[in-house]
RNA sequence: CGGGGCAUGGCGCAGUCUGGUAGCGCAUCUGCUUUGGGAGCAGAGGGUCGGCGGUUCGAAUCCGUCUGCCCCGACCA
């Protein structure tokens, strides 16, 4: 490719909306374009890279035995109200109807369809195990689209479903998923982690996340340094403490706490550590009343944790100010247990708590010296925390180190869910009906590109890992304008290239060295030949890669088998 | 959806408080010079100041309203 004929505008200047790294150089770097909010058109540089992951996930994916479809954008409100999840999906999904009223949806994820194509099309037991797959456009209408195509309305992403006789084949099936998974990002190039996770409202049991680790990743992930134990924050088991709780020592008193709301402003105000507080939060319950939940003040609420308790509202959530002075008889910032009239959850940590700071049930106060048993009846106990850096391991080796990470892959076991509810069904061995076990795997392909810059970068721009850098080589003519022999000798480079099958990219406008330079590290291209004068009088040629801060000179006959020794070909 | 903010040429911004000539940098186009790290000079094009309504002799500026976008909280590839 040329790239006098290939339009590619690069920015100077950050556009003001981006927030991280990735999103701000792929608006720079002229990968994308915002069309509107959570919406993006992607440009030919960027289509470029999309399209080298998404060969990369396709050979592994077929490698694996999976086979690829592809299952329509639109679907039928019918398929989701079998499944249950016309009502259960929420504004997320978007709905549309078609000229006659009909109802339809843009699918944000695709095993209705899939259920119903295997309901249709698989018969027999020995026809199992299959998995379907697919490289498709999606939807979701997130509240909050944000950090481009991070977290984008639409999205490309890779589903794949597996359809079971019975559950070790299931197991068997994600088992080769989680290998194939590691494969793909680990051809990507890309430092990642797979973790336990919560299931969500896809549904299912057994369910991991990938990460990519990334210090902007909106995930908390939990590894331990004893194991190979590795989860998200969210759904890592957080063990109470072992040691006996504290007898108490101080009486119960209320003080007067003056606009003090937060910890952080109690634990100033009383000069104690965040340990010595408890948080009272209330949230809404599935009767209808509100259900407190009581955390040590240095700890934070997992919601996925939480809406799992019985009698806790899931999709949690947290109490409006009114309710709260209904029923705690003050504003959110000043609740505690003591006398409080709703149920009561207490967080093993705190629940080991003794002597302790609370809100005290009215404006601009808090007790001390609380005690459970004492002052409070002996609360019901659950794991209601996120777990944090220090944490001992839940596998028993090891202590919990948090990293944070970008979710590009999710894989599930999804059991009977689906062809239960739409009557997926084949003839097994002794000849009766039984309903599929499922399993399903996803990978954000448009958001790997993201996560691949994020972890990927530097001051001046994008360094593509080899498997999806846009062009592998970039030659910069200097002054072709001015010499001849610059002109011809880049032209015939960029012929050998080509014929060698690289993919490389000619700069041939006649611009100054500095803005192509420029360019090509804002563009990330890995391997870098300048061409000029100077080193064509020596017969040689200057290489640099895009990591490197140094040139190094190749002699001009030797430059494309030295490319080809320093580019990953699979 | 709740809270905060923004909307002025393709991009980044000033001007708004205190009403009166739309301005700067980048980008684009032309010419000349320049050419190993985002050049210099000279010139040019491009904006109904988000929409609608109001106040006023006069509105980017004041008032009302609508829309769009961004940021902070509950989701997920």
């Amino acid at each position: 490719m040329r790239f006098s004929q290939f339009p590619l505008n690069t920015l100077k200047e950050v556009p003001a909306d981006a927030e991280i790294v990735s999103h701000q150089l792929m608006l720079r770097a002229g990968l994308i374009r915002k069309l509107a909010s959570g919406l993006y058109n992607w440009m030919p540089l960027g289509v470029r890279v999309l399209h080298k992951v998404e060969r990369i996930i396709r050979e592994e994916m077929n490698r694996a035995g999976a086979l690829e479809l592809l299952m329509p954008a639109v679907q039928p409100a019918e398929l989701w109200q079998e499944s249950g999840r016309w009502q259960q999906y929420g504004p997320e999904l978007l709905r549309v109807n078609d000229r006659h009223q009909r109802e339809f949806c843009v699918g944000p994820t695709h095993e209705e369809v899939i259920t119903d194509i295997a309901r249709r099309e698989l018969r027999s037991y020995r026809q199992l195990p299959v998995n379907y797959y697919q490289i498709q456009t999606k939807f979701r209408d997130e509240i909050r689209p944000r950090f481009g195509v991070m977290r984008s309305r639409e999205f490309i992403m890779k589903d794949a479903y597996s359809f079971h006789l019975n559950q070790e084949s299931m197991a068997e099936t994600y088992q080769v998923m989680h290998d194939t998974y590691s494969r793909i990002f680990t051809r990507l190039g890309l430092e990642f982690r797979a973790v336990q996770a919560d299931s969500g409202n896809i549904g299912g049991s057994e369910s991991q996340e990938f990460h990519v680790l990334a210090d902007s990743g909106e995930d908390a992930i939990a590894f331990s340094d004893g194991d190979a134990y590795a989860a998200n924050v969210e759904v890592a088991p957080a063990k109470g403490p072992v040691d006996p709780r504290p007898a108490p020592t101080s009486e119960l008193e209320k003080v007067a706490t003056p606009e003090v709301r937060s910890i952080d402003q109690l634990c100033a105000f009383l000069k104690i550590g965040p340990q010595q507080c408890l948080k009272t939060l209330l949230v809404e319950g599935q009767d209808g009343n509100l259900v407190a939940l009581a955390l040590r003040g240095d700890h934070q609420l997992s919601a996925t944790k939480a809406e799992k308790i019985p009698g806790v509202a899931s999709p949690l959530c947290m109490a409006t100010p009114e309710r709260v002075l209904e029923v705690a008889g003050c504003e959110p910032g000043f609740i505690g247990p003591v006398g409080l009239a709703c149920s009561l959850i207490v967080d093993y940590s705190a629940a080991n708590m003794a002597n302790f700071v609370c809100g005290g049930n009215e404006k601009d106060a808090h007790m001390t010296g609380v005690n459970w048993e004492r002052d409070i009846a002996e609360p019901q106990v659950a794991d209601l925390r996120e777990v944090v850096e220090g944490d001992p391991s839940p596998s028993g080796t090891g202590t919990l180190h948090i990293a944070r990470g970008i979710e590009v892959g999710h894989i599930f076991q999804l059991g009977r869910k689906y062809s239960e509810a739409m009557g997926a069904k084949v003839v097994d061995e002794q000849g009766h009906e039984v309903e599929m076990y499922m399993g399903c795997y996803g990978i954000g392909v448009t958001r790997v590109v993201a996560a691949a810059i994020e972890q990927n970068n530097d001051d001046k721009g994008i360094i593509w890992p080899d498997a999806i850098a846009p062009f592998q080589v970039i030659l910069i003519p200097m002054n072709p304008a001015k010499s001849q022999r610059v002109r011809e000798e880049s032209e015939r480079l960029y012929r050998e290239f080509t014929e060698a099958g690289l993919e490389v990219l000619l700069d041939d406008r006649d611009a100054r060295p500095g803005v192509k330079f420029a360019d090509a590290e804002l563009i990330g291209i890995p391997h870098r030949i300048v061409i000029g004068e100077r080193g064509l009088d020596a017969g040689k040629l200057e290489y640099r890669h895009r990591r490197s801060e140094t040139n190094e000179d190749v002699a001009m006959e030797k430059i494309v088998q030295f490319i080809m020794d320093r580019t990953t070909r699979d």
